[in-house]
DNA sequence: AACAAGATGAGTGTATAA
DNA sequence: TTATACACTCATCTTGTT
């Protein structure tokens, strides 16, 4: 931590090297592959090019021919180019699974991966909760399947006790849920427990997507040419779809193809809301799936629009105990005696990488006192509440509002208390860091269902791995963590990753990397061999150039942040094609 | 140097009205 | 169907302080 690398690190130098030592020393011997090919293309720039899309995966041939018919000078056309070659492959699963390129194979570049056996063999006190809850666990996930609303089916086997009969525990949950619609008809109260957002929302929403659908295909596929077939659907994808759900969390119908179905397992992250197009670019690249957009409002206290890629099952999801309470009042109950009756917020907006200047909380209280009334008059509550949405302002006092302190951060993120403290981490860095992190609880929900498959464990390999929420999650849910490889480049997180799975006493090994682009081939296979295999792939790739938050550079899935996507893609496929 | 604080819009999706 | 208004966003950069 006292490097004098790790505050330059803070500015996100995964990127600092310029575009040689990005591909290594076997950049050379490709590019001199394809001039000897006869190829007329030779200037700096287009070997720069070539190397760029064949470190996408895509062939030599197919490259040249490309930057042959669209000019040297158009990246984005380029790339349409090839991404429409690889559509119009009769097989589209061919294409997903051709080697996609051996320009790391020859690389002899040294490496910092700590290869030593970190075994912190240790006693056997991890998730011992687990027992206490796991018939508990079992019983939920039965009455969850069977169509009741989770929260409901919680009570139930609260009241009824875990070992109750399922047909008693089912007549519970229907009296109850009788007993409550009768109540809210009774009485309308606004602050009821995280239905409010969700149902006012659904109506619109589902009528949305029945009937704005089609022109919204119609539109993104635009570019291409008019052969709008199924497939084409199946692949356009709609960056809504966050209120779908007919229970408390959104049930998932989709079809994963037998080809694509893991072991081995991947899983993608990112924001949902990205610059046109790049879902489906990202999609594209990771078989065609569909990224499934979920809003973590519906497992915590703050939105958290995300779109996840993966190849798991989605039956017999179930969620992680205990439930995080989805109010803001609930979730921060010192602020609940200070939230005036006109801000109707019950939870806040997404936590970003930084928080609100002090001279918004002041100008706030001051506009409040100058009005002195008990309830301000509507234009004051509108330019208040207007700045308390921005900032995701919390109220701690009379006409007194704050931004969040970074263990709330982690709080609502599902992270451990104090996680990110301490350990020569700044408290701007912890914002940075979880501000840019998984919520637990919705990534772990959908990790939920490799519980069962692996009672003995997983080996991952956790790329982009930050403070560590993919690795969190699975040991939330009693998954033990037997191999982990981490890829990280900051080193204060991966100080904190390494912190944790110290603290946690975990028994498995963690080995660390600190940058993608330098993980090959070799260190791949080599891994494989080692652990039998990787049962999961996990990752969110930087967002940087894709979020709405970035005022400078929303360059989009080819930034130089965001563009990182590509070294998951090229990491997930070789695992793919070793493994199966 | 390192850190904390403050200032800095545009792009995307949604709802509504015409 | 189109136009318009509105809400929200895994951020970056400069400046000042220690």
């Amino acid at each position: 931590m006292h490097s004098q690398g790790s505050s330059s690190r803070n500015q996100y130098d995964w990127d600092s090297d310029d575009e040689l030592e990005v591909f290594g020393m076997p950049q050379e011997s490709n590019v001199h592959g394809v001039e000897e090919s006869g190829s007329t293309c030779s200037s700096a720039k287009n070997s720069k090019l070539i190397h760029h899309f064949v470190g996408m995966g895509f062939s030599v041939e197919e490259v040249i021919k490309a930057i042959e018919e669209d000019g040297e000078d158009n990246e984005e056309n380029i790339l349409e180019t090839l991404l429409t070659l690889a559509a119009t492959i009769d097989d589209p699963m061919r294409e997903a699974f051709t080697e996609p390129c051996d320009f790391a194979k020859k690389s002899v570049t040294t490496i910092d991966i700590s290869d030593d056996d970190d075994d912190y063999g240790i006693t056997d006190s991890e998730i011992e909760e687990d027992a206490f809850t796991s018939e508990k666990d079992e019983t939920l996930s039965i009455l969850v399947n069977m169509g009741y609303p989770f929260k409901e089916a919680l009570i139930a086997i609260d009241k009824c006790g875990p070992g109750a009969d399922l047909s008693d525990l089912a007549d519970f949950i229907c009296a109850a849920q009788l007993e409550k619609e009768i109540e809210s008809h009774l009485q309308d109260r606004p602050n009821r427990i995280h239905d409010t957002s969700l149902h006012v929302h659904k109506r619109s929403r589902d009528h949305y997507y029945n009937g704005k659908k089609k022109s919204r295909m119609c539109r993104t596929s635009q570019k291409k040419p008019l052969e709008i077939d199924m497939e084409e659907i199946e692949l356009s994808i709609p960056t809504n779809g966050f209120s779908i759900a007919k229970g408390l969390y959104p049930r998932v119908v989709r079809k994963i193809p037998d080809k694509l179905a893991g072991p081995p397992y991947f899983y993608y992250e990112n924001v949902a809301i990205a610059p046109v197009g790049v879902w489906n670019k990202i999609s594209n690249f990771l078989y065609g799936i569909q990224p499934e957009f979920v809003d973590s409002k519906l497992f915590c206290a703050s939105t958290r629009k995300r779109g996840y890629i993966h190849n798991l099952p989605t039956e017999n999801r179930f969620p992680l105990l205990p439930i995080q309470p989805l109010t803001v009042q609930e979730a921060l109950p010192n602020t609940r005696q200070w939230w005036p009756k006109w801000d109707r917020r019950t939870q806040l907006n997404c936590l970003l990488t930084s928080i609100g200047a002090a001279t918004v909380t002041e100008k706030i209280r001051r506009d409040l006192e100058e009005c002195g009334a008990e309830t301000p008059p509507p234009n004051v509550q509108d330019t208040v509440l207007k700045l308390c949405k921005k900032w995701n302002l919390v109220w701690v006092g009379k006409n007194k509002v704050a931004t969040l302190e970074p263990d709330e951060y982690e709080m609502l993120l599902g992270f451990p208390k104090d996680h990110t403290r301490g350990g020569g981490i700044s408290r701007t860095d912890r914002y940075k860091a979880l501000g840019n992190a998984f919520q637990v609880d919705t990534v772990a929900y959908h990790l939920s269902v490799l519980k069962d498959q692996y009672p003995n464990g997983v080996n991952v390999l956790s790329l982009f791995s930050g403070i560590g929420g993919a690795e969190i999650a699975l040991h939330r849910l009693g998954i033990k963590l037997k191999n982990v490889v981490s890829a990280e480049i900051s080193e204060v997180n991966r100080n904190i990753l390494r912190c944790w799975w110290e603290q946690t006493e975990q028994r498995g090994n963690l080995f660390e990397v600190e940058d993608v682009q330098r993980v090959t081939s070799e260190h791949i296979s080599h891994w494989i061999n080692r652990f039998g295999g990787f049962d999961l792939v996990i990752g969110g790739s930087p967002c940087n150039n894709l979020s709405g938050s970035n005022r400078v550079s929303r360059d989009g899935l080819e930034g130089e942040h965001s563009s990182l996507f590509y070294e998951y893609y090229r990491i997930v496929n070789e695992v793919m094609q070793a493994q199966r």
